[in-house]
DNA sequence: TAGAATTGCTTGCAACAGAAACTATTTTGG
DNA sequence: CCAAAATAGTTTCTGTTGCAAGCAATTCTA
């Protein structure tokens, strides 16, 4: 129980450039946003995943996994977008606990008219601080965090070393 | 207003990348805090500080700062934390707008207690998943991210503020 | 050296998020 | 064929956060 593993001096490092972009960049996104066209990150991601879809719709948990938000804040995040008219919801009829999202005209001329100041706040905050490699290893990172329970691996690993 | 430099496809897939961190690894690691620590992580942040302070003291500013949070939430914060008994709050006389917070024994011991399993669970969902590469590139795409190139500097940090 | 600006911190208000409970539907196992 | 389990989504409850305003102490400046 004592026998921890704790951080070494570059996972510390690591783990505190992380917490400063967990803690940090979210709210310099979110005030752009929020100011500046009036809607938050996650409803961005919506609008923006719905606008991409070939036929302009998503079922609720599709959207919930592509935004990477729970189905309870997501719930909430389209009732809103539904009053405000931006996009419209309707129940499948194969499978009537299934929710289509579907992006209105309303909401495609919104995000477009919202993308060109929040791409260029992006650029700002994040790729014009970055070398090209630097962008290609997040991406990595990114699947590295994302991809498997490095569970397996690890263990083994870990019980090997 | 419409020569809008677009993301490209790396950046845009590393912009996805850090949006999934963003949204994601709060919410993983809190959640492992709050259920089995019944704390955030920005309380064991706090405390984690504190306890490697030199004189188990800081000043709020400065804790704020090093926890990457506003002054009003680190304000609550720390008052919940009083209340709890975990840290005590003390207002300096040289000058008497600085407030200087200070870890009890029973913070020490709080955090303490904590630690081990935090610092599994951050292994297990982070540097499990990770090469050491990679955590020394992730140290340096904190680095350029809280540092931006000169000319953006100004800019950059009012919208990270 | 008085008034204005700034700094350090706290708080009121409104909005929001997470967890758990809940409804409704579909699937599964016996 | 039906009861139990699983799935999809919503809602309620409770607590937290951000913003803006507020207050007190200090520094600047004319």
């Amino acid at each position: 129980m004592s026998d921890t593993e704790w951080l070494s001096e570059d996972e510390r490092e690591a783990w505190l450039a992380l917490v400063s972009i967990m803690f940090r960049l979210p709210g310099a996104v979110e005030t752009q946003l929020r100011s500046e066209e009036d809607m938050s990150l996650a409803e961005y991601l919506v609008l923006a995943m719905l606008s991409e879809a070939s036929d302009h719709r998503h079922r609720m948990s599709e959207l919930a996994a592509a935004t990477n938000t729970s189905q309870s804040r997501l719930s909430r995040i389209v009732a809103r977008m539904e009053k405000a008219g931006l996009v419209t919801r309707e129940g499948r009829l194969d499978d009537r606990r299934v929710v289509i999202a579907e992006i209105t005209d309303a909401g495609i001329e919104r995000i477009q008219q919202a993308a060109p100041a929040h791409v260029r706040h992006v650029r700002d905050i994040v790729f014009n601080r970055l070398s090209p490699e630097q962008v290609g290893q997040l991406v990595e990172i990114g699947h590295s965090l994302n991809r498997g329970p490095a569970e397996d691996v690890a263990k083994g690993l870990r019980s090997i070393a």
